[in-house]
DNA sequence: TATCCATGTGTACAAGTGTTCACTAATGTG
DNA sequence: CACATTAGTGAACACTTGTACACATGGATA
């Protein structure tokens, strides 16, 4: 019989968690995955699943809370570190990529939950990206890059920014994640939606 | 016992495909779908699945195919009724909106699709996505509104259209058919979302 | 008319599922 | 130290699952 192992607190439910996670990054859909499946592959007996989570759904809502804390590590890492404003565009999409490449299963199980089965975790992501657009705007105020447009309309145009981003992930998170070229295709493209999107913003003239 | 009922060729098929759709209507994931719970839903025995299926997966992939001619219908319809150019951004996100309300399973199948659990789904509904794109170009090409970019750069404005226009699908999907203030809400906003990249268009200037 | 084949049905089985229960060991608290 | 709480374990349950097999039947074909 197996010695019963006691660990740190939370040590099984982290275990448990970036179970969920690994089988997501092995191609996975969150949706299928089940609770002994989970439990398995974090080398942890059934039973310890419902000391932690009430179910699937549960855990999901929980993976999009750390979600949340990785956008923050991402978005200070892109405030510190982007320095001129010509190059703001292309370096923020630079060090998007690289935290999509160095999170990848957060961030295809943050793609999976857009569109998936639990309502709250596809709210919860969505209120992630709102968040993540809110912010953008504020930032862009502060620089004083968009003084022509209404608050309204500079929210209007961080949402679109931060949905064309959201979307070149699941190009990203399509292709191998040492396939340097078609990495290197997916960041130029998507700066150049970038920059287009905010040409257009800076032709922009509200309709009321 | 259940007499055998001959159907028209192909009934059974269809009803296969259709219950997986209305399980996806029902709010749940087709990476969930199990071959058992598709065929209870169609009121066929569980081992007719395998005499038009392989698995799911399969079964996957014969949707995308559909789904292809939903669009096809879809842009027929938008060319058609797209009277003035001033207007055509407008009543082109109507077409859409009132097709994906039409076929909200397709939609919602197509959704879950791009961050699916099967690769060749998830090709299959990128391609569609691209065929979508590329007529767009073709549509402005003929009606020279764009002549003033370059192939390359009119490809790029009208992905990031689709791309935006797809987002806004599972904005659409995830708030119930009937709430009418909500649609109204999307509408307005993929259309602004539209205008803003067509601004952007206007003005760009191709860096090479 | 005789035959074949595509498509339907029922039965069976081993494996996997979510969840409950009673039990046990380590930890923090008095 | 005694004790309550937390977090681990294994066995058991009633179901569901994918898939294989043998068989039936209607329509097309020869």
């Amino acid at each position: 019989m197996a010695e019963k192992q006691r660990r740190k607190p939370g040590e099984t439910r982290e275990k448990l968690m970036s179970a969920a996670l690994t089988l997501v990054g092995k191609g996975r859909h969150f949706a299928s995955l089940g609770i002994r499946e989970v439990t398995r592959q974090a080398g942890v007996v059934p039973t310890s699943f419902y000391r932690h989570f009430r179910n699937m759904d549960d855990l999901g809502l929980q993976l999009v809370d750390e979600l949340g804390l990785v956008l923050r590590r991402m978005m200070r890492e892109a405030r510190a570190n982007v320095s001129q404003a010509d190059k703001l565009i292309e370096e923020s999409v630079a060090i998007f990529i690289s935290h999509a490449q160095a999170n990848r299963s957060f961030f295809l199980f943050m793609a999976q939950g857009l569109a998936g089965e639990s309502r709250a975790v596809q709210e919860g992501i969505r209120s992630e990206m709102r968040f993540f657009a809110s912010e953008l705007a504020n930032d862009l105020r502060r620089l004083r890059l968009v003084d022509h447009l209404t608050d309204q309309d500079l929210d209007m145009t961080c949402d679109l920014v931060v949905r064309s981003v959201a979307f070149s992930l699941t190009d990203l998170l399509g292709v191998s994640a040492d396939d340097d070229y078609q990495i290197e295709q997916i960041r130029k493209r998507t700066t150049r939606f970038l920059q287009l999107i905010f040409v257009g913003a800076a032709h922009w003239q509200s309709t009321g």
